[in-house]
DNA sequence: TGGATATATTAACACCGTTAAGTAAGTTTG
DNA sequence: CAAACTTACTTAACGGTGTTAATATATCCA
């Protein structure tokens, strides 16, 4: 019953048929109920095989969680029109958050759950996250280019990054667990408060803060 | 065996006894390994019994959730004493990473976990999150009091308390993800980055900000 | 041809949250 | 007082989970 006539198929590589299944099952259901068992089932084999190719869940979320970054930097990409290093930065946060919003389980797997990061503890024991390294590599260089343009004087670099991607984490973040959602009404003065343009309004409290360092 | 001598010891409530022994076990081994069963063990009666007590496991988290709140109020408290708004503010982001730092786990069910947002969805569907809200008044008090003061002057106070807010919990749950360690030797330019204290720095950074807004 | 090697399978372990059905004790009521 | 009812708790079970051990099958190479 489908585990016979499947060996006719490509079988190319089966560690990439595995990450495929599992990623369809992460979008459409998250992560909680993407199980070994649904995998083996969706690409008909038995659910001892992906021990196989992969280590335990973990390696898969952490297989996910590289997908979700090869989203990103293709979003991030758009920046390389944007001369100006301040609108450079502005861009980057909209684009970071835009992206949290509308691929949360993806957003969360990269940058909330601890299960990507315990796979990095017992794999990568010298403290490498090249995916998280790259990106953040990014920011620095756009918040040094924006030194060099006057902005942030007397700040360090470092730590300016820090805090600019604490910012646009914490919103991202707090928007998806919905947290924010029980707050909201307490945030709009006038009218209906649409979650999204909350988080617009707050970055651009961010964006006028820095604004004025220059 | 432990079942039969249960009753001659005071079991004044119940209920709270399952609060207390699933507290004891979520401190000591985190939610995930708190389970019902395990609760049950501990007070020594059935698993079934808890949901006589617990609707379901989230109901717990969210009992959890609203104890660790009473721990922060407490750790707020201190801010009684400092009658500066802005230096309140300040002190207000400070206590709150130290907690975030010293009750990861607390903090977790408090700010990242979602199962205690999904109890107030099925149970208070007005969208109401008293002890978020309570936390949230009191720092929009103390924005508010800034703005008195001549502090962010033009901006909207739910904005600024909003941003304030995403900053302290984009730094305290990256820390507790432990997504900031794995970068963390990109931000110090020098010596060993002593995890706590870049928070601090970050949010020295935040401080030297806002501080300008005057 | 025969033996090693890779690949996939079945069966099982030890858990989990949760529900249905049953039991024993205490309380109310005729 | 005894029967009926209620409360508090239990046992047994369902359907799921990640994971490992033991087993079979097919392929390749000597």
């Amino acid at each position: 019953m489908g585990i016979k006539e499947r060996k006719e198929r490509h079988k190319e590589d089966l560690k990439a048929r595995i990450l495929e299944a599992a990623k369809k099952l992460f979008v459409k259901e998250g992560y909680e109920a993407t199980s070994i068992r649904k995998i083996a089932a969706e690409i008909e084999f038995s659910p001892t095989t992906i021990y196989l190719y992969y280590k335990d869940k973990t390696d898969i979320a952490y297989a996910l969680h590289q997908e979700g970054f090869r989203l990103l930097r293709e979003q991030l990409g758009a920046l390389a029109h944007v001369a100006d290093p301040f609108e450079r930065l502005k861009a980057m946060g909209r684009i970071y958050m835009q992206f949290a919003v509308n691929h949360p389980d993806f957003y969360e797997l990269m940058f909330i759950m601890k299960d990507p990061m315990q796979y990095l503890k017992e794999h990568h024991p010298e403290e490498e996250w090249p995916e998280g390294e790259r990106v953040f590599d990014g920011l620095m260089q756009t918040v040094s280019a924006c030194k060099s343009g006057g902005y942030f004087p007397g700040m360090d670099t470092a730590e300016v990054a820090m805090l600019s991607w604490s910012v646009v984490h914490g919103l991202s973040s707090l928007y998806i667990t919905s947290h924010f959602k029980h707050i909201a009404d307490k945030c709009s003065s006038y009218a209906l408060p649409d979650q999204e343009a909350l988080l617009e309004r707050a970055f651009n409290t961010y964006v006028q803060l820095i604004q004025r360092m220059h």
